[in-house]
DNA sequence: CAAATAGTGTCTCTAAGACAATATCAC
DNA sequence: GTGATATTGTCTTAGAGACACTATTTG
C-alpha cells in the first residue's frame, strides 16, 4: 500500500472533533472634540461589541467572530468576520491566543482563536449582522487595581460593562487573565479582551501598531496621543520624539488652521 | 424559549468541523564531553523527532504531536503528547502559533497548534510511541544565510535533514517562515520548527527559558553557555553576569573537582 | 499680548558593551 | 608554575527620563 491508496481510504470522520471559531477584539479610536476649537481633540480607545440576538447569552454583549470555514486559515476567518461586521478591512491582526477550556461554551466543544485588530478611526455606527441584535463601539478602560488584579470597563452611552480579572500564570509562566464569575460579557470574552489589550499595549509601547490608528500622514503629537490612549502611559514630548525618530520620516507638509502653531506631517518608514 | 431549552435542542453536529492537533518542538541540551577532562563540556541544542510509521509521510521524520481530545485544552494536549512520547513532563510550554492552511495535511482539514517546550537534558534514548517507527534527538543548526533566508539543519548520526526557509511577513507584519519545496520533514513541520526556534531564541535572550535546561542549582557559566547554545550569540562573561544578577540568587555551594577554580552555584529567583 | 500646541537643548543616571585584571583550583 | 575557568573592576558610549526653554500660529 502506498501513500496514495492510504489517503484514498483514509477517513477523518472517525474521530470526534471540536468546532473552531475566531473571536476578534476590533479596536479603533474615538475622537472627542472640545468646545474650545483651539484644543486638540482627545482620543479614546474603543472596542466593537455586538449584542447577541440568539442563545446562548442572548441579549449580552460579546466579541464579533464566527466559525472557521473549510478552505480558509484562522487569519482569513478573522478578516472575513471583521469585514462582515464592519465593512472594513482591518489594518492589523495580532494573535491573542487560543482559548480551549472544554466548558468555555455551553453549546459544546468549541475552541476559539483570539485576535486583536485595528481599523483606525471609529467613524460610523456599525451595523448589526445577521445573528446580532445590535453593534456598538464601547470606550475601553483597563487598569490594574491591585497587585495582579485588573478592572475592565466598557462603556457605551448608559451601558456599562464591568469585569474584574486576576492576572494569573500557568505552571509554565505564561500570563493570562481569569475573569471573576460575574463578568458582564458573554462566554469568556472578558478574558479574551484582557489578553488582546495586553497584547495591544505591548505592541503600542514598541511603536508597532500605533500607525494603524492614523492616516498615512500624521503629526508626531497625534502619534504620541495614540500611544497614550492605548497604553495609558504618558511621556514628555521631547523623549517621545527622540524615540520615534527612527520609525518616521518628515514630509514637507504642515497642519493648518488649528489656532496654534502648525505641526509638521510625518510618514511611517518602510519596514 | 429560554437559554436552557435552546441549549438542549442545539446540535453542534450540523456544521463541518476541522480536526485539531498539537505539534510540539521538544528541545533539550546534549552535553558534549571533551577528551581533556579539565575543559567544560560544551552544549548543543537538540530537538526530538519521530520517524513516521504510517502514511502519510511514512518513513519521514516529524514532530511529535497528536489529536486534541475532548475535555482537554490544547496546552494539556501538548503536555500529554510529550509525556506519551518521552515519559517526561516538560518544564516549559511556549506557544508557537496556529497553523491552519487548508492544504497543510493530505489527510484533510487539520489545523495544528504548535508549541515549543523544554525538557532539560537529553539523557536517554527516547522510545518510539505507537505509530512511530523511531524517535531520536537531532542536533539543531538554524542560521540566516542571506537577507531573510534561513537554513535549518537537523542531524542525528548520519541522518541529516536540511530545510531552506525564507522569512516572510503577512500583510499585517507578522513574521513567519516558508519552507522551500524540498524540505526533508513531514507536513509543514520545518516551518513549525523554525517558528518554535525563533520563539525560543527570543525568550532565551530575555532570560526566560534558559533555566529550564538546567537543574535547580547551576553555575553562571553553565547558564551563559545554555543561552549561547540556543541563541548563537555570545557575550563577555562580565556583561552576562551583570545582566543576569537580578534573576538569580547565590547559594553557599560550589562545584568541585573540575580541574580549575570552583564555581559558585546559583538558584533562580522566584518570579 | 494671551492661549495653545510644536519643537529643541541639555543634564543626569543607568545600562550595555568592550576589555583588562585578579582569583582559585588540579596537576 | 601551567592550564583552565571563575569572578571583579573600569572605561566608554548610547539611551531613557526629567525639565527648561524657544517657536509659531489665531484671536
Amino acid at each position: 500500500m502506498d501513500e496514495k491508496s492510504f489517503l484514498s481510504e483514509y477517513s477523518i470522520e472517525n474521530y470526534e472533533r471540536p468546532s473552531v471559531t475566531t473571536d476578534i477584539a476590533v479596536f479603533a479610536l474615538r475622537y472627542e472634540e472640545n468646545e474650545n476649537y483651539r484644543l486638540n481633540s482627545s482620543k479614546k480607545l474603543s472596542i466593537l461589541l455586538i449584542k447577541r440576538g440568539e442563545y446562548p447569552f442572548k441579549g449580552m454583549w460579546a466579541l464579533p467572530g464566527g466559525f472557521l470555514r473549510k478552505g480558509e486559515t484562522v487569519e482569513e476567518c478573522a478578516v472575513r468576520e471583521i469585514f462582515e461586521e464592519t465593512s472594513v478591512k482591518p489594518l492589523s491582526l495580532i494573535s491573542a491566543g487560543v482559548f480551549s477550556k472544554p466548558d468555555r461554551d455551553p453549546r459544546g466543544w468549541i475552541i476559539s482563536n483570539a485576535f486583536a485588530s485595528v481599523i483606525g478611526k471609529a467613524e460610523k455606527n456599525p451595523e448589526a449582522g445577521d445573528d446580532a441584535a445590535d453593534a456598538q463601539w464601547f470606550d475601553v478602560t483597563f487598569e490594574r487595581t491591585d497587585e495582579s488584579m485588573y478592572r475592565l470597563k466598557l462603556v457605551y452611552e448608559d451601558t456599562e460593562l464591568l469585569s474584574v480579572l486576576s492576572e494569573r500564570k500557568t505552571s509554565f509562566g505564561k500570563i493570562f487573565f481569569e475573569a471573576d464569575e460575574k463578568s458582564m460579557l458573554a462566554f469568556d470574552h472578558a478574558e479574551i479582551i484582557a489578553s488582546s489589550l495586553a497584547e495591544l499595549r505591548q505592541r503600542a509601547k514598541n511603536f508597532d501598531v500605533i500607525f494603524d490608528f492614523l492616516p498615512e500622514k500624521f503629526t508626531l503629537t497625534e502619534l504620541q496621543s495614540v500611544q497614550e490612549a492605548i497604553t495609558n502611559i504618558s511621556v514628555t514630548p521631547a523623549n517621545f520624539r527622540r524615540k520615534i525618530s527612527g520609525y518616521v520620516s518628515e514630509t514637507d507638509e504642515y497642519t493648518q488652521g488649528d489656532g496654534h502653531r502648525p505641526a509638521r506631517l510625518y510618514k511611517r518608514n518602510n519596514l
